[in-house]
DNA sequence: GCGTAACCGAGACGGTACGTCCCGTCTTGAT
DNA sequence: ATCAAGACGGGACGTACCGTCTCGGTTACGC
């Protein structure tokens, strides 16, 4: 799943120790959940672990990074590429899944809190674009171009917008907390933005 | 603008002077503007200002709370509430000063950081949800009704997912920096929403 | 007993409250009783009198002078001027006398501090020398001048030594705690002291 | 000399650094003779010394014990064991040596703010005993027991308050700053006590 | 089968900022 | 001019973590 994100510099001497790696993984998480990012703290976590803390630092740079690491694990194994044979269904399906994932839960903390994170580490910038946000918008695009092959939005259609509007705004209900993530919510968004998309340029 | 964000327990006393409070609250928009909410502590800010802490923290119990103040004045003179007779028109000219007053700037960048800031301490979620959110939905809903008033779009639209598709498509922009916020962006995401909302039941 | 160890600078205008007074003078006590010299700070004096902090800096420019005022009432009422007709049972009426004030007592532990607070406040050093080390002393001394006046000891003995030996050696007991201001220590520095001076210059 | 006021825990780790520890106590060798006991701050030392104040703290609980090893190796240095052959020469020698290191010297002042200190502290009080009050009486007690071996006092003289007399009336000069340590005041006191104790119980 | 290089847990290191306490002064409106 | 109240600028406190470093000890590869 989640490999040692900072290879060995060399390949003599003492291997690393893959219990040690578990380990820190395991507490990163218990500490995310038990209080989100800000009670994360590299000092805990190699208390937790059994660990000193260089053996962190050997492997992930910053906290950022480390909880990235713990983050995207258990984000991906729930973000599956839906294909109900329409748009609509797809986007649904889509859109209820990471609603699933992270309203309420740990993760979707730490996916707030690693946003936050994001802005103030030019590094973990680079990796989150890398790793998370091109990745999923990757396999979410697939969707759009899949609809615009079946004639449900014309070619013209900008997929990116379409993304942007659909998990945006479902973004921007995890972030505010204004409103709930209901499933009625998902669903007049997926109506309006396909119904949007379909006649704009009617 | 700003008020006094604490008002004091009594009326007896020495008077809260105006004084240090301007000068805590220009410096904090100074701190924000060179390095942002990471740079902005307590320490620098007392010290900027000629203050001792025990000022600050009289006023501001939290860095949060503080930023938060020093944020909102700026920002909120910024949103305009546009009239401009049609619902793309108002959605266009909101959406494009929302751009304008974020995009690359010190506000933006604090914007995102009370973001994330009001995620962990919920005593700033609260003021946040009060005092920044719910007002300028309030005003930006307008926009929403005066166009179901003239018909642009039928009654059972729910505004408020109007309000999620517009601007949470730019905040994610703005969290993700996956892609610019520009003012194509703004056109087709007004376009896109208003005739979503517009055909959305058919 | 204490009176206003400052004056009012004029004698117009408000007087100052002698109700005030009392009140800062029995916190003081009070705090001096629970927890010491260290435990008395000007904020709770002031809270407890129910009175303003420049209320008591009015009258006493600092805690040390305040904290011997309510010092020295307490200790001058209890030492008394022995006048038993021999030099013996002067002095030890009188050691008694101050060991009964200071073993174990508020009034002992606030000595210690003021003896401390001294070495660091010039101003109260001179205070202290003049309306506590010399007056005592001199009341002091007039047991061994009427020692020598009856012939118990010889004319060219030295008083101050002998007020050294005697008190020196108890207050040492009372600051280092080395071991007991017990009675038979009273009687033996006592007698040592007596016995040294007589046959001093054999 | 003055070794590691409280040990590691464990022996594990990265061991103390004894740079770090001699850096710390010349730092507040140094604030002592600058401005004696309220001088010195934590925070001075730390900044002096080129340390963290968690360097410090990990030592040395409070300010008065770093005070106090820093004081203790000054004072012990200079405190001799006289062997003169008379009890007489050998409580002068001790007696001047003792005034010699304190009598307008830093090593005196910081003795009168460590006696402050030590009635405030209990812990310290427990440390003042056990390393600064019984040894040097231990030593010093030598003195008078050889005296009673020689037969120049009578087996029933209590040593103690022989040394209470002898070094109390000095500590009480050196506190109350009443009259000077001379040496004139030496011999006298010396004088009488021999005499006071030799001719006790004639 | 032996040296050695990288690892390990532990914990101390210099440093920054925190939020609190108290200092002695100052500023109100009200006697 | 003084009162109670309480805010003011300032200094130091003791704590929490940061990311680095220094110990003695442990692998496991390549000579």
């Amino acid at each position: 799943m989640s490999e040692s994100p900072i290879p060995p510099v060399s390949l003599r001497g003492r291997p690393r120790s893959q219990r040690a790696e578990r380990a820190i993984l395991e507490a990163t998480t218990q500490l995310l959940e038990e209080g989100g990012f800000v009670a994360l703290t590299m000092e805990e976590v190699a208390l937790r672990a059994g660990v000193g803390k260089a053996t962190i630092y050997r492997r992930w740079p910053t906290k950022g990074m480390l909880a990235f690491d713990a983050f995207l694990a258990q984000f991906l194994a729930r973000q599956p590429l839906p294909d109900t044979g329409t748009l609509r269904g797809d986007l649904l399906a889509a859109l209820r899944a990471w609603i699933r994932t992270v309203n309420g839960t740990v993760t979707g903390r730490t996916l707030v809190g690693l946003i936050a994170e994001v802005q103030r580490d030019p590094a973990l910038a680079d990796v989150w674009s890398d790793r998370f946000v091109r990745p999923v918008r990757d396999q979410h695009r697939v969707m759009i171009e899949r609809g615009v092959d079946r004639g449900e939005i014309p070619p013209g259609a900008d997929p990116d917008i379409a993304l942007d509007l659909l998990f945006g705004s479902a973004y921007h209900r995890l972030l505010q907390s204004h409103l709930p993530l209901s499933d009625r919510f998902a669903q007049v968004v997926v109506d309006t933005v396909v119904s949007g998309m379909a006649g704009g340029p009617r």
